[in-house]
DNA sequence: TAGCACATGTAACTTGTTACATGATTAG
DNA sequence: CTAATCATGTAACAAGTTACATGTGCTA
């Protein structure tokens, strides 16, 4: 079993679904945190069957569709994710291409990195607004429950936390960076002229 | 051209190293942004060769010890370097498997996961550390050099910042969980009582 | 009429990891 | 005597991406 099988049998403890609504909810709530396609996820869930983790129902369709198969967590497969949830996790590799640019950042040209930088701060920007939006959404669609279930709220309110600063953080480095390249280019005009 | 071959050229364009140097500066400099090892290092190096990109020296070893091959870029690689320090990037997919044991925690035992999250805080801990003195000894060593060439600081310290920032972030972000399933579990404890 | 939503899958390819292979010198 | 440092490489495996494959119904 891989991290995905768990991500997997993670969205499976909470409701049955079908390979097709995994992926669709995975791009939709994971896409910054785990990429996941579909031609990955059909031999996971097969996986997961042999393993006896999971089991599914198939559902007949009208029009010429495949049919769909709703899987389900079993117990055995709720021991597992319990256990892979308890094991302990070495700090994860950053692996971002940004940075490394960054790094040799110096062979470029200062007035282009402004750019890159800018462009940067925008994509992240726009990454941040993304889950400050989905973080009210879940707010609101909590409180109109209005059973004061604040446990679950504070649940699925973690992850996006994380984002959010991590995307903060991500913006003002960029910032930091960019207002250098700025100060630096004016003391460059400041001799010329 | 992929990710590890630029990382590979931005180093040379700094000083011309042999692959066994590349691989022990990545993991002393760059192990917590992008892993390598040597099993993957030659291929790349034999790539960027054919690509023109770089060309080696053949340094004969005294004892029995494989020939060593100093590597140095070529005009066009630095060309590459700069076209691709210059393209722009899409954010980067976080992929930290801690994060997805996070989204899963309800289904764990909350007092080990108290443990867990106080483990994560310790090794990200050791990180954030690990950072802050290797930044401390650049700037003494900037100093020391008494040049006043405080450009090259600014770019040395460049990357540093950033993950400063993001392990600052996690650290806050485990403790801001550490504290609401501690409160949790007195909650628990006033209903038990 | 072009594209998207639905719904599943296989095959080829790229990237990264682990295991195997050699072999002298030096420090604990 | 065991492990680490130096120094290079190949081969097998695991994970992830891209391309190929099928086919209807609805919306712009």
């Amino acid at each position: 079993m891989n991290t995905l099988a768990y991500i997997l049998l993670g969205m499976l403890a909470r409701e049955p679904l079908s390979g097709y609504d995994l992926v669709t909810l995975l791009k939709k709530h994971f896409g910054p945190f785990w990429a996941i396609s579909h031609t990955q996820i059909y031999p996971a869930l097969a996986q997961l069957v042999e393993a006896g983790f999971t089991t599914y129902q198939i559902i007949e369709q009208q029009a010429k569709r495949p049919d769909k198969k709703i899987y389900q967590i079993t117990e055995a497969g709720q021991v597992a994710l319990r256990a892979w949830v308890e094991s302990s996790t070495s700090p994860a590799i950053i692996r971002d291409e940004f940075l490394l640019k960054a790094y040799s950042l110096w062979v470029a040209d200062p007035k282009h990195m402004q750019a890159i930088f800018r462009e940067q701060i925008a994509l992240h920007q726009e990454r941040l607004s993304m889950h400050e939006q989905e973080l009210d959404a879940k707010r609101t669609k909590y409180l109109a429950m209005s059973q004061g279930n604040s446990e679950s709220l504070a649940m699925a309110e973690l992850i996006f936390k994380y984002t959010i600063g991590y995307e903060q953080n991500y913006i003002s480095w960029c910032n930091d960076v960019l207002h250098y390249l700025e100060q630096h280019e004016e003391a460059h005009r400041g001799e010329e002229e």
